[in-house]
DNA sequence: AATCTTTTTGAAATCGTTTTCAAAACCAAC
DNA sequence: GTTGGTTTTGAAAACGATTTCAAAAAGATT
């Protein structure tokens, strides 16, 4: 690490109360609004200020105050529509809010993950919204002994005082797997994710619990594991398009397994709601323009993140420690024609 | 803005010292490793960082040093693929040499853009990596004489020396109303931004260049300005069906604009490739699962955000005020079958 | 006009680092 | 065992804000 130049004209908080004809101290008042100075010397301030284009440091400010007015968002992919309506709906909030926000991608990468958190906490930030990966388990208790706020989204670990924002996924599951048998679907696959994910198990247990209410059995075969990603969705889709009978719907738990799926169904020549119905948990604005279009689950990602945002500064402003809090917001079935049968 | 509770159990440089039995001074210099410490003193201070748990305070360095080690990124809209994938690449870059990236969503209002640029500059970040929008010229000069480090991307700010990365819009558009030519539409319409924005002036010259390149003329009739949303295009494209003779094929200057189109294409019952082509500039996910696929030009748009990042540290981290970079990275057109009747 | 109360003010300490500067420790060569 | 030249070290002064505390000014009350 070489030294770096410096720049030289800043103006301080010195200099506001030099040419205001007043002390540091005043300016300080009139600058956080916390005790009264009288309106000449207030009009005074802010003329120099005015005058001079003096804006406070936060950083010397956040040292003596240890408060920095930052947030942390980490997230797995930025990429992801979910993701980043998450990540827009905590900004506008924050922003509101006068919070800044500190960006990290972990790639779904827990190393990654583990160096963000380093990174936020050396960066002072007064708390984390965070999309916690698998094995994130001692991060997150490490994290919370040191006691640094936390807001967890989309996924929970849990067993852990945490905060945290997340859909009904069980229970929105259930009825997009009812749906499908209500219109006549008799043989329906899953598509999940193979390691252990709050969203996905509890995913999982919402079809299962749809097929035993119908009277149906859950065969093995009809559960497809694999990575999250639209290569796995293919993979997977063909893999069970071999079966014997094939199934005919399909529910997959997230939008990549999907749109992975969608391809190797197109590959296949199979067609799309009279031949395989399908439903995918996650919304995505291209699932409303394909043909047929897509029904999915659609997840209210902008208002997790801004939900996640209003408890995370609730809990930082606090005097006192909350408990935490858990906000479960409803996912919603958009019927779309992939799972209507002519 | 009341007082806010404070944590306490920090733990800093001088109780590294005091565990290590040597003063802040050394510890700071194996911290920063920009001077030499004996072996032994060396181990102890590790030694002591790790059994306290020590994690320097940014802000006090920062202050001293006048370096954040922190990166601004102000964007028109996280959620729009472009720029989420652009912000993936400024992060992944940024991480990778030290710095934290702060996130600012605009929501393309000129308002917004300055308020981020304000609070960006009050956090005292070491650069600012910016989609300036239409209307920003004096907020960039601005922070350019308190010479704030700056790289602009996608769009520019015309006549200033500020760096920049951004594709060949003109040329990739010529390209692609040239190969809608070349497959035999005669009669291609413009869906573009009414906002005089470099990059869409830049793509509307591009298909006028296409256009009297092919000894046609340009008819202000087959030319739609509006905003640059779906609703727009949806709308635009309603109105130059309506021409007569209508048009067979359209060039979108944004997917936005592309997107609306599709929709209104659909819903008049016009048949996408053979009854009217359409080329879509900036690629998104969506058009590669529909079907016909939408042919479109694709933007590096990771590659923008990393290369902006790139400049913008080396620029930073120079010594001396560098000339700025113009950084012009290539489109290309991806025919996919939109594009090409049967 | 003198006293008491309340409000407004500024000097100085502090937050947790880095960095200068001079003293201390080390090392080599005589 | 001096001497002289390097390294290593620690004390103290920043960086730019906030906040305590006591003094000064203003306002009320007699």
């Amino acid at each position: 690490m070489e030294p770096l130049s410096r720049k030289t004209n800043t103006v301080t908080i010195h200099d506001v109360a030099r040419v205001a004809g007043t002390s540091p101290s005043t300016v300080s008042r009139v600058l956080t609004g916390r005790a009264n100075v009288r309106e000449t010397k207030r009009k005074a301030v802010l003329a120099a200020i005015e005058e001079l284009g003096y804006s406070p440091n936060l950083l010397a400010r956040g040292l003596k105050t240890r408060i920095t007015y930052t947030l942390g968002l980490i997230l797995g992919d930025i990429q992801s529509p979910f993701f980043s309506a998450a990540a827009k709906g905590a900004q506008d909030y924050a922003a509101q809010r006068g919070y800044a926000v500190l960006l990290c991608d972990t790639n779904e990468a827990p190393d990654k993950q583990r160096m963000c958190m380093e990174m936020l906490r050396t960066n002072k930030v007064d708390g984390v919204i965070w999309v916690p990966s698998s094995g994130a388990e001692e991060l997150a208790s490490s994290f919370l002994s040191a006691d640094m706020h936390l807001v967890q989204i989309d996924r929970q670990v849990e067993g852990l005082p945490i905060s945290s924002v997340v859909v009904n996924d069980e229970e929105a599951s259930f009825k997009a797997v009812q749906h499908l048998i209500s219109n006549g679907y008799q043989r329906i696959a899953l598509l999940t994710f193979q390691q252990s994910v709050t969203t996905h198990d509890r995913r999982h247990q919402g079809y299962r619990r749809a097929l035993l209410a119908a009277g149906q059995q859950v065969p093995a075969s009809s559960i497809l594991l694999g990575e999250t990603s639209s290569a796995a969705g293919h993979r997977l889709t063909r893999k069970v398009l071999a079966n014997s009978p094939p199934p005919d719907a399909l529910f997959a738990t997230s939008s990549r397994l999907g749109v992975g799926a969608l391809r190797a169904l197109h590959e296949a020549g199979v067609r799309i709601r009279d031949d395989i119905g399908i439903v995918v948990f996650d919304d995505i604005p291209a699932f409303a323009l394909m043909h047929p279009s897509i029904t999915a689950v659609r997840q209210p990602a902008y208002d997790i993140g801004w939900k996640a945002a209003e408890i995370l500064i609730q809990s930082i402003e606090a005097d006192r420690p909350l408990a935490p809090t858990q906000l479960v917001l409803q996912a919603e079935l958009v019927v779309r024609e992939s799972s209507v049968p002519h």
